[in-house]
RNA sequence: CGGGAUGUGGCUCAGUCUGGUAGAGCACAGCGUUCGGGACGCUGGGGUCGGAGGUUCGAAUCCUCUCAUCCCGACCA
């Protein structure tokens, strides 16, 4: 391509409204142009990108055994009715009606259409399993869309959905899955980790994300120091403290006037806050519940939930608590508490600790679980923290943040369910269809991968994703004997299969090399003076900054080689 | 949805407090000089200040409503 005819309209300045690296970078190489919130418009430069990483995607999704195939992105809401996320799905779900006031959607994912066409079209054990994805833009009316491509309203995505005939069969799938997607993103040249994830109400460890690892990351990742643990913070555990084989000492009621919070109970006490258990009052369902944590300890909600098979759980306010216990808050405790009560293990393993007294002004010490009170469940609901330590191989945890860009998730029979999605096993029997979902945010790849390599000057792109492999720069376009070197080079690197553009724009050479490094195109051939003077021209490669000097005539072969080292460096 | 902020040529922003009919840099067009890290000079085109209503002799500036965008939080396949 030439990017004297190429829409590149690429900015000095990001424009005001953009916070992040990428969003910023991506404005103002011409990539992508805002329409509305959430909304943008791919350039050239953009969509180039987004190819390479659907081709990836096809290449490997169709390697893995998988067949793609494209979903309407407009839905009847029936089928949502059915599935019963008509209901659930809330406000994210973009509805409308069309001129027969007919209700539908746009599609913000396909299980439900997906699960239909396989229930009208495939009824035997025979038929299966089969693997099923397209890639498709989609569209999530976020809360609050933000970062630009990281967080869009409509982005494009590719999601797969497998149909198995039996769980070991499932499960095999999942892991053909799982191998995929681990080269898909080490072929974008992304740094990445998959963790396990949370898989709600259907359980065991079936759900992985797909974090690339980058500071501006919506997510929070735990990972183990030694060993290869790497959990989502909702699932992250740590390794559970040694039980407390005190003995038990008598209850003893003690009066704390004004001290609510757990610093101020503890120090008033002059115990440390892992000696304190706290109370807190949950409304789950509809109904109060007690949740018990100790004192420098916090509620991870997503495993209460599980915990609690709960559809909905919010924090009480000082109303509710008063309400369900008839204690102000700060002084609740569990002894004599009349409602659900829940704690977390750790509390398992204290003896002689602090609670409230449920009455103003009082605290109570040297409780203990089962002597002073009872309680109705125990599991793991905390948040863990880089103070706990791995639950596989007690080493050093560590937080970090990262960008989910993919999703996989064996969903079992929830949807085949629902929708009543059945074939015949061998026995002639009727089977509900076990599932897998597998989901990839193309177009959030390429913002990840820009967050993940930039630098002051603008993106440096993995080579496999880059839009194109080399660009060419004709220093002067006044000048007949570099000018004729430059083209003459474009396009024996175009014979040579090698995706090439030539900036032969009426420029000077600073802003060529301004915009080029801005861009990011992974290798960069200067031709201009010392092409005049010794024939000479330089490759530059973007990465490294790093400049090789070469004839005119050695430089093609020099780049071929370049770019396919670069492809298989990252192919790793 | 709660909190905060911003809307002035294509982009970045000044002017708003202390009303007096709009400015800079970049970008764009023409000419000339330049030409290896976003050149310089001259000339020129382009905005009625997010929108509506109001106060006033007079509103970008004050008031009311409204729309949009961004940030923090809550929420989130």
């Amino acid at each position: 391509m030439r990017f004297s005819k190429m829409l590149i309209p690429t900015l000095k300045e990001s424009p005001a409204d953009a916070e992040v690296v990428s969003h910023k970078l991506m404005l103002r190489g011409g990539y992508i142009r805002k329409l509305a919130s959430g909304i943008y418009s791919y350039l050239p430069l953009g969509l180039a990108a987004i190819r390479k990483v659907e081709k990836i995607v096809q290449e490997e999704m169709n390697l893995a055994g998988a067949q793609e195939l494209l979903l309407p992105m407009v839905q009847p809401s029936d089928l949502w009715k059915e599935s019963g996320r008509w209901q659930k799905y809330g406000a994210e779900l973009l509805r409308f009606t069309d001129r027969h006031d007919r209700e539908s959607c746009l599609g913000p994912t396909h299980e439900e259409v997906i699960t239909d066409l396989v229930r009208k079209n495939l009824h035997s054990y025979r038929d299966l399993p089969i693997n099923l994805y397209q890639i498709q833009t989609k569209f999530r009316d976020e809360i609050r869309p933000r970062f630009g491509l990281m967080r869009g309203r409509e982005f494009i995505m590719k999601d797969g959905y497998s149909f198995d005939a039996t769980e070991s069969g499932a499960e095999e799938t999942y892991e053909k899955m799982n191998v995929a997607y681990h080269k898909i993103f080490s072929r974008c040249g992304l740094k990445f980790r998959a963790v396990d994830a949370d898989s709600g109400t259907i359980g065991g460890s079936f759900s992985h994300e797909f974090m690339v690892l980058a500071d501006t990351g919506e997510d929070t990742i735990v990972t183990c120091r030694n060993c290869s643990y790497a959990a989502n913070m909702e699932k992250a555990q740590a390794a559970i403290s040694p039980s407390d084989n005190a003995e038990m000492k008598d209850l003893e009621k003690i009066e704390t006037p004004g001290k609510r919070k757990v610093v101020a109970v503890c120090d008033f006490l002059n115990i440390t806050p892992d000696k304190l258990v706290k109370t807190l009052i949950y409304i789950v369902d509809g109904t109060p519940v007690a949740v018990l944590l100790r004192g420098d300890h916090e509620v991870q909600e997503v495993k209460l939930q599980n915990l609690l098979n709960a559809d909905e759980i919010r924090l009480a306010d000082d109303k509710e608590v008063f309400d369900a216990t008839g204690v102000p808050t700060g002084y609740l405790g569990p002894a004599g508490l009349g409602i659900k009560k829940v704690a977390d293990q750790e509390v398992g393993q204290m003896r002689n600790f602090a609670i409230g007294a449920n009455e103003k002004n009082y605290h109570m010490l040297n409780a203990n679980l089962e002597r002073d009170f009872e309680i109705d469940a125990i599991g793991d609901i905390r948040t863990v923290t880089e103070q706990d330590l791995c639950p596989k191989c007690a080493g050093p945890l560590e937080l970090t943040k990262g960008i989910e860009v993919g999703h996989i998730f064996k969903l079992g029979t929830s949807y085949s369910e629902s929708l009543k999605a059945t074939f015949l096993d061998s026995q002639g029997e009727e089977k509900y269809f076990i599932m897998g979902c597998y989901g990839i945010g193309v177009s959030r790849i390429v913002a990840a991968a820009i967050e993940q390599n930039h630098d002051k000057d603008g993106m440096i792109f993995p080579m496999p994703i880059a839009p194109f492999q080399v660009m060419i720069l004709n220093l002067s376009t006044k000048d007949e004997d570099i000018t004729h070197a430059a083209e003459a080079l474009y396009q024996k690197c175009l014979d040579n299969g090698i995706e090439a553009i030539i900036d032969d724009r009426d420029e000077r050479p600073g802003i060529k090399f301004k915009d080029a490094d801005l861009i990011g195109i992974p290798l960069r051939v200067n031709v201009g003076k010392n092409f005049s003077k010794d024939g000479q021209v330089e490759i530059k490669i973007r990465s490294t900054g790093e400049t090789l000097s070469f004839s005119a005539d050695d430089a093609p072969e020099k780049i071929k080689k370049l770019v396919e080292e670069a492809l298989h460096i990252d192919n790793l």
